[in-house]
DNA sequence: GTGAAAGCGCTAACAC
DNA sequence: GTGTTAGCGCTTTCAC
């Protein structure tokens, strides 16, 4: 951090513009903010000052006055994940329409990059924190933001801040009952562990029920995907034993694990849907891609992100108060080309 | 913008630091950055009440005072789209590893959103700027920032900063060379809208110069991508026209006109690679999966983002002067399935 | 080794 | 209407 001085060139503060136009500071300010009260002549001198030196408010300066920032702090486990990224962008358009600027934090599943992530928004100053993965370390976090700046959970659960999520229960109803009513019987769950916790739990418990109802025994299946390709044999082999063990159709608890599995699937000659059928969530852009063609569960991203950014918004000015605020949004089956009745 | 005072904690300052470890605020400033020449005993008391009081630097603060701050403006297209959400995140990355905060600008291709995210990184008085596609309206986005800031071009062209960039042309020449190997003689160039235009050129000029090489006659196609499905079948018959016309292989300017090729190709019922071969460029994840097994030219996407960065700090810091450098990486054919010799 | 003081660029009373 | 003034929280000389 060696930091020199950049060569670069100065910035007119609001002094340069007053001696320009031959009035005071004060008066320059109330032009800026659109106070009232500025003679209409004196507004025009200034802004031609304005103008002319090509001034640009310094919002570190305003913020630090003012005692309140517009930065919000976004904090994402992979920016890479299609899901997160589509995310990431709808938070950045609701944020920026409402005259925020969205800070994004990548954590990258470290703890420690999420932390000293976290740390580093609380040192700007950010407005609120809206978490898109729920932190690795839940205390360290909530010691280090909780009674400071508002939270927001988005697609994940926390218990200190509200939450916003799409009612992952009945999507995961929804997306179960099409296949009981295809007629599949042996219908197991993939749970995939880059699914949150929370999200996972909900879409679980949904898919318990629809089999329970429908007096069918549910099975669930935990995937592992360590690095590398080197256990894919050994998955392999896990999913062929499912297969073996009759299962004809799959939930999984993502869109990731679904095209894992497709392509698991492709490996083992196993057709899809012939007979095979898989669901995923989420829909993920790659999932209408007419070669992976999944049938899945929307998740209504835009909408997510515009009420996160709306309650959090609303927290920060004030709006909203109270205790945390929990709101689901409805999901959509999105029925494509990997389901069809079993073979049988 | 009807801001409310929030009613959460305030902050810690160094002057209630000082006044709980009965020292004066420089004493606690020195502890804080770490300056020499402050006895132990005092050091100890100061970072106790540091600790005790949950203390947190206000950024804003002291980049006030300091007159240069450590945030990067971040200027990208679209950041749903795949190639662009992991470069994002591998510059979020470099950025944070070298002390650095990136702040995204998502534009989406709309003029305005872009003179105002640009603006905005300037009243943030972002130290630098990085723009992952070059600005619509390059002469006003040129005057917003041009001597203020540096500012570095990554994976598109500017010629009013540092540039880095893959070898487009060589990464062309690869993917089409490759193609004339395997016996291929009517190969076309299928550009991409959303490809920037300087790299188009490139890769456009590394085609060009393949094919003239081998005698060959170059064909430009441009997909123009309207929104919706209205005109799916009006490309598809451009497409059906292409290969009625001979064509047995086609590069495309990006991964994501491949794909979408490959749908084209799907749809009229022509095999891949078995009656056209296609090669794209980027490899974006997606283009690994097996069921689009796409041969790609890999962009080396850590080191483009890591040698941005490097350069965009170095010039923050001063390190680096002088005029704009052009930074130039190389890039890799990585050869899949939707490659090989032509059917005759 | 420590503290006092000036000031970064701005806003928001409060005088005039 | 306009100018004066007192900070926001911090860094950074410069005395002591």
């Amino acid at each position: 951090m060696s930091a020199q001085p950049s060569s670069t060139g100065r910035h007119a503060t609001i002094f340069d513009v007053a001696r320009a136009a031959g009035v005071s500071k004060s008066t320059v300010s109330n032009v800026i903010r659109g106070a009232e009260g500025v003679a209409p002549q004196t507004r025009l001198r200034v802004q031609e000052a304005l103008e002319q030196l090509g001034y640009r408010p310094n919002v570190l300066a305003r913020q630090l006055v003012q005692q309140r920032t517009t930065t919000l702090g976004v904090v994402v486990g992979d920016l890479g994940n299609p899901f997160y990224a589509e995310m990431a962008k709808q938070i950045e358009r609701a944020a920026a329409g409402r005259g925020y600027r969205a800070m994004f934090c990548n954590t990258q599943g470290d703890d420690e990059a999420e932390m000293s992530g976290l740390e580093s928004l609380m040192e700007y100053r950010a407005a609120g924190i809206l978490f898109l993965s729920h932190p690795a370390d839940r205390e360290a976090a909530r010691g280090v933001v909780e009674g400071r700046v508002p939270v927001v959970f988005v697609t994940c659960a926390g218990d200190w801040g509200d939450v916003v999520t799409a009612d992952d229960r009945a999507g995961a109803e929804m997306a179960t009952r099409h296949l009981v009513d295809l007629g599949h019987r042996r219908i197991a769950y993939f749970a995939d562990p880059i699914v949150e916790d929370s999200a996972d739990r909900e879409r679980q418990a949904g898919y318990r029920r629809v089999m329970e109802g429908a007096d069918l025994q549910p099975s669930i299946f935990h995937w592992d995907r360590p690095p590398g390709e080197v256990l894919r044999d050994a998955r392999d082999k896990q999913v062929e034993g499912h297969l073996r063990g009759g299962t004809t159709a799959v939930f999984s608890s993502n869109d990731y694990g679904a095209i894992e599995l497709l392509e698991c699937a492709d490996r083992l000659g196993v057709r899809v849907p012939g007979e095979l059928s898989i669901v995923g969530f989420d829909d993920v852009v790659m999932t209408g891609l007419a070669r992976i063609n999944l049938t899945t569960v929307r998740q209504p991203q835009d909408q997510l992100a515009g009420l996160a950014i709306e309650i959090l918004a609303g927290r920060v000015q004030g709006a909203v108060q109270g205790p945390p605020q929990r709101r689901t949004l409805p999901l959509e089956l999105v029925v494509r080309g990997s389901t069809a009745p079993p073979a049988g």
